[in-house]
DNA sequence: CAACCATATTACTCTGTAGCAATTCATTGA
DNA sequence: TCAATGAATTGCTACAGAGTAATATGGTTG
């Protein structure tokens, strides 16, 4: 049971985070900053994604407070706020597995 | 650390998931469902939102498997498909309070 | 200072989808 | 068989946001 009203508002809020994470390139993005922080360009060689485009995706993250950056000199290394953003991913990919499973049975009758 | 290998694949059919989840209208429907099932009409009264609409969303949460549907006579029932739905929702209402939290500490010094 | 580098921002196009009105489909009862 | 009702589908408009090229910003080094 949730401690906050679910106000016309905070699903609002609630849906915005989700979103977050709806994109294939920022989940990208989370899973290879799960090995630890990363500069930029580094994500952008891992991902093969434009600069400008990985630049926003971690923009965005890091407003909702999915990552948190620092900064050193010229880089700008980027890591994961905290556990709690793969714990999402890893039931989603959880419920996904047992979707599979459950496809897989099917087609093997 | 999760038993999938996060393929490009992967991550798009994962985004999908968190995609229906990134939806204020989507949440809202969720929300209801948590009291028990209810039909479609049902859905449309308590949220306010067109019958199409909801009778869309409907299909898209019972195709990702968030929601069951049980059709007796005019009527189909729709209900969360099981606990980890909300789990999710949870979580990320949790991130939002703390959000919130310390958001407000900021503003009170 | 000037040249250079990593990152951020801007302006733009293009795709996807939420919402809605109208229609169709399915089931029940007269 | 024919209305009536609940749900699903279709066709449409409008808007949000992903990707990209070009440019700007800020910091470093010679």
């Amino acid at each position: 049971m949730p401690h906050l009203a679910l106000t016309p508002e905070v699903l609002v809020l609630v849906a915005e985070r989700f979103k977050a994470l709806a994109e294939p390139a920022r989940l990208h993005i989370l899973a290879r900053l799960r090995r630890g922080e990363m500069t930029v360009t580094e994500l952008v060689d891992q991902t093969a994604l434009g600069q400008a485009n990985v630049s926003k995706h971690l923009q965005l993250l890091h407003t909702l407070g999915f990552v948190s950056r620092r900064k050193d000199g010229l880089f700008v290394y980027y890591a994961l706020a905290d556990k709690g953003v793969f714990q999402l991913c890893d039931i989603m990919c959880g419920r996904l597995e047992v979707e599979m499973k459950a496809r897989h049975r099917l087609l093997a009758r």
